[in-house]
DNA sequence: TCTTGACTCTCCCGTGGGGGGAGGGTTTGA
DNA sequence: TCAAACCCTCCCCCCACGGGAGAGTCAAGA
């Protein structure tokens, strides 16, 4: 018979523990002085606390351990408990692994452009978008549609977020097709050439940039290296929000917040 | 301004999240209304918050994201706080590999033997240990010569653990030297052939036995091939702790509680 | 036998990053 | 004017213990 200090240096755990797996009925001591309430471990009882610390190692909660400590698993379970477990624990492996390729694609960046891009990934907010959609000869001519959208929705405008989708991939090389529109949270009657569809819910990269509009080139290379050096593929037409909208009579460029969305996916 | 839930949407976070940020001062609204207590956030904090959420998912905690948001931090030792991120990630990458690996271990251990073999890796516990080596004709001769140990301990044998350390890895090959003795917590004088030395404390591999003696080679077999494909080495002599002794008139195997430990390393 | 120091007990709080829900106030559109 | 949707704070929960307070227990030496 151990104390539990003893129990607890023989077999390399702390006397924390021992109490906590006591408490979790993990593993009980051999005898409990009713009067005091000492432990008293046997030393049988070193190869179950033996078996809880291969399991805990392999990645296993303590309350899966304690289901998997019971009598009448057999091997067969024990083994699909562990197949289980493998795959997750790939999960994990690929994930720490992303995460430590993010880490150094970072640090490159920095190097090279004196600071990083700040590039999430996300899902975009689901919504309907009222726009109007156009060939184009130049970027800027899009200020030519939002007036028809503005026109129709009136008031109901100042609820919703404008938005440019860009037709501008592979697709479409030569020609620029640009849509202006605004996004709400419900659909609404229009009439053409305004349409209300509902804007599709994509896995994008998202960025947001802070400054006015003559900056965007710059930031669009940055962003498609960023996106190409992630191991990421473009696949549908980009977005920019326009959270915030600067004077431009005054000048104050700081006040434009544009979010700029890039639907991706991973490359093949 | 967007009132909490729009944000959180538009950011692709929770309400839940954003609140705990304001508490921690990690992401302040722009307003709060002193009278109703509602957070009001300008879209110029989504840049802000895009980048907490890169820094989070590169790994860091949010009290270290908090210092590098604030201003005075430069490229440089961003630069120094992501190469030490980067250290951490590659150990817990590591880590995660060996786990994935032991995982597999096991599950080809009981594909194989029926059942997985629950050896633990860990420090033997320091400690002195009174005992007389000799060389042996074979491995039961080591009963004759615990006599000589517990003759001169007496009563203070009953304060410790009978071991059994054998000398019979690389170095003799073709020779048992072993050594019998008991483990006690502190030095105590002896005489020839009787000595008290401090037992070195090793990293080992630890297996706990229930069961005779008989049983031992067949163990040590298993024992050695797992240390094997582990992908470790032994590098000192074995030790055997006999945790509890089984009354062999009563025929009571099952009651012998052996600890084995087998000094390993990392093979090179 | 007494003391002393090592050991042990239970109970409570803290960790990180929020999630879930109760109970109550606010806003907004019809 | 009323209902639905939002928003607020406050409190408990997760996991696997660690730290420490305050009190009781045990074994060896004087």
């Amino acid at each position: 018979m151990f104390a539990i200090g003893e129990f607890a240096r023989l077999a390399g755990v702390s006397v924390k523990t021992l109490r906590y797996w006591d408490e979790q009925g993990l593993l009980k001591p051999a005898r409990t002085d009713a009067a005091t309430g000492y432990r008293k471990y046997g030393a049988a009882q070193l190869s179950r606390l033996n078996r809880i610390l291969v399991l805990k190692e392999l990645g296993f909660a303590l309350s899966q351990i304690e289901k998997l400590l019971e009598d009448g698993v057999s091997a067969a379970e024990m083994q699909g408990m562990l197949r289980l477990r493998r795959a997750e624990q790939e999960d994990r492996l690929r994930e720490e692994n992303l995460r430590l390729r993010a880490i150094e694609q970072r640090i490159s960046d920095i190097s090279r452009e004196g600071e990083g891009l700040d590039v999430v990934l996300k899902e975009t907010a689901p919504g309907y978008v009222v726009r109007v959609k156009d060939r184009l000869e130049s970027y800027e001519e899009i200020a030519r549609l939002y007036p028809l959208v503005y026109g129709q929705l009136g008031m109901r405008a100042a609820a919703g977020i404008p938005i440019a989708v860009w037709h501008c991939g592979a697709e479409q090389k030569d020609e620029i097709v640009g849509e202006a529109g605004v996004v709400l949270e419900e659909a609404v009657a229009v009439a053409a050439p305004v349409e209300c569809v509902a804007l599709p819910v994509v896995h994008c990269a998202s960025l947001v940039h802070r400054g006015s509009f003559e900056q965007f080139a710059g930031v669009y290379n940055r962003f498609s290296r960023w996106i190409e050096e992630a191991g990421l593929e473009i696949n549908g037409p980009c977005r920019e929000l326009y959270l915030k909208i600067g004077n431009p009579v005054r000048g104050d460029d700081e006040s434009y917040v544009t979010e700029m969305q890039i639907p991706v996916e991973k490359r093949a």
